[in-house]
DNA sequence: CTTAGCACTCTTGTAGTGAGAGTGCCAATC
DNA sequence: GATTGGCACTCTCACTACAAGAGTGCTAAG
């Protein structure tokens, strides 16, 4: 579908207006804001066909117009400018960047607050991860009685560790050796290179168990991270007019909650290259059919990678919101490869 | 102050309705609830007495009563009996402990989820951490360049790590000998008595970055675990009559968040034993006014300990939230217990 | 095609009203 | 002296009515 140039013109000062006011725009308050040299009534029958399209609706007879999820789409398609941050607003992204995180895990978190805050959405961002995670070295370290713990560093640089429990004590330099031992064995290989016992073969003799225990921790690597993203700004959301009575925000704030989330989003944006834009019912799962995401990848070739992006009312500035998306994944990407590939 | 044994026994009833229904209570529909053996007037006589001693109040002229803070108070130090969980309520506890936790590190989380369900409110549990914090190993492990990851095993079995860049790059086998000898020379010690550098003194050599950052690791360990508490049930809290608008939603949205807690929480109940309970104003931090606290610590001599508790309302059934708050408590230190000494 | 005009519709805010619930107090009663 | 019935009074809440305001849709004229 192609609007013509004045009636998509109209379309987009609609969605203009609401994003900025959200309330229903009038035919009247319309050619006033703008400085049309249009009637009010031209305008209306300009709205009419609007609607006639789907773009537009009305709450009821007598209040103005209000965009539909497809309008937004239509806006964001054809209309929305590709707008780029400023100078000023970069820096100020940068900013908080370079002031505090010093940590690779705290990224994440930062770039989720910074995006929450500048968009007043709420803000996702998972966590990075490699896809192929290798061993890099395990240690084993004696607890009381026959307990160890395991701990196995990974190729990304990251920690996971795990108590063990033997059938029979070990010593600390019994495990030294048989740590030793592992590292050349396994050293360097792929979670999937690792033997992995029959299921039906019973555990049996502490390499087993220590064996598999690896395994496991590499496997659950694999998913754990990105599997919790950080989720931020769920106050800003609340408090934009759409969740003003107390049950929307209830249901919105479940909406909200990671483990909804964690569904939600990859079947959004996972293939996408770019940003990605999910508008209202456009996202078939659950509650999230008016509300909008805005999501990108973050991460290049040869570094952790992971998705960040932002979910706020269908009425969202999509334009800023692709650009704050865009930007921080820049920034974030940009990091990333200084930090694994310098 | 002590009250007449009728004028108690109304109190008690006023603050069990309005627990109970979260309505104001008058006088006739107290009689009839109770199937008292007053009159209407007599037990507004009594409410008048009430009002004066600054128990109970009016929202306005021709309401019924609501308990106040200092009702809430009388209540709970002199009408509330003792109350222990029924054994069936002990049992769907402890099942789901042992259900899903296997690891030390997700009880805490399973104790707010637990409590938070159960009492419809806010559940906070901090993560256990160890006063004395030993230093058991360190492991140094060659990254690219000339980075390394530094991990830390310490008393309570927990590991921190630091990525540690030096000014000079290091082999895997420099950083074995290294560690060798630090775990000889610092295993066992306390933060505390691990030589720190002056201040002043420029941190030069691979060994001296090395040991300031293990005592960093041991410092940070103190208070960044109990530092983080678990939050979990917000939305129950939030579905609480009292919070119907939105307005006060968002408030307590964000008295609840975690930085606000990570405040208000240790000035009330960390010196305390057993089960303290903080009503509404008691609490002088902050936005809890019309909010209670019901807190304990849970751990025992030689395991980790921490704090654990509930948020809600001031309309709180206290009698069931300590028994759960107590319940949990013990049970998670029974956990430690078992999991630590045995 | 554009526009002015106008009747019509729907929301929103204000005011008024009656029912209901509860209080406070007084005088009578036990 | 404590208890109680009675009663006037107060305040909330739900409902209705009404006017103002904003906006639409349609028609007819430019």
């Amino acid at each position: 579908m192609t609007l013509s140039n004045r009636r998509g013109r109209i379309l987009g000062f609609i969605v203009d207006d609401y994003v900025d006011s959200a309330q229903p725009i009038g035919s009247q308050s319309l050619v006033a804001r703008h400085n049309l040299s249009l009637s009010a009534a031209t305008v209306r029958n300009e709205m009419a066909a609007l609607e006639d399209e789907g773009l537009i609706t009305h709450p009821h007879t007598s209040a103005g117009r209000v965009p539909s999820n497809r309008g937004y789409r239509y806006y964001v398609s054809s209309l929305m400018g590709e707008r780029e941050l400023t100078r000023q607003e970069q820096v100020a992204i940068l900013h908080q960047f370079h002031q505090s995180a010093r940590q690779v895990e705290e990224w994440a978190g930062l770039a989720a607050s910074v995006l929450a805050r500048a968009m007043h959405s709420v803000a996702i961002v998972t966590q990075p991860t490699v896809l192929e995670i290798r061993l890099k070295q395990l240690q084993l370290v004696e607890l009381e009685h026959n307990r160890a713990l395991l701990i196995v560093v990974t190729s990304d640089a990251t920690v996971r560790q795990l108590q063990l429990e033997f059938p029979v004590p070990a010593q600390q330099d019994q495990l030294t050796r048989l740590a030793t031992r592992l590292n050349a064995e396994l050293g360097g290989k792929l979670a999937a290179d690792i033997p992995r016992r029959e299921s039906a073969e019973p555990i049996s003799g502490i390499e087993s168990i220590v064996v598999a225990a690896v395994s496991e921790l590499l496997l659950r690597e694999q998913w754990a991270n990105s599997a919790t993203p950080v989720v931020e700004g769920v106050r800003e959301l609340l408090r934009q007019p759409e969740f003003g009575d107390a049950d929307r925000m209830l249901d919105t704030l479940e909406a909200v909650e990671e483990s909804r989330l964690r569904v939600a989003i990859p079947s959004a944006a996972v293939d996408d290259v770019g940003v990605a834009i999910v508008i209202g019912d456009e996202n078939h799962v659950g509650p999230y059919q008016d509300m909008s995401f805005v999501l990108a990848r973050y991460g290049s070739e040869g570094t952790p990678s992971g998705v960040l992006g932002l979910l706020g009312p269908t009425r969202m500035p999509y334009a800023d919101a692709v650009a704050h998306v865009r930007y921080v994944s820049d920034v974030l990407s940009e990091l990333m490869r200084k930090f694994y590939t310098e």
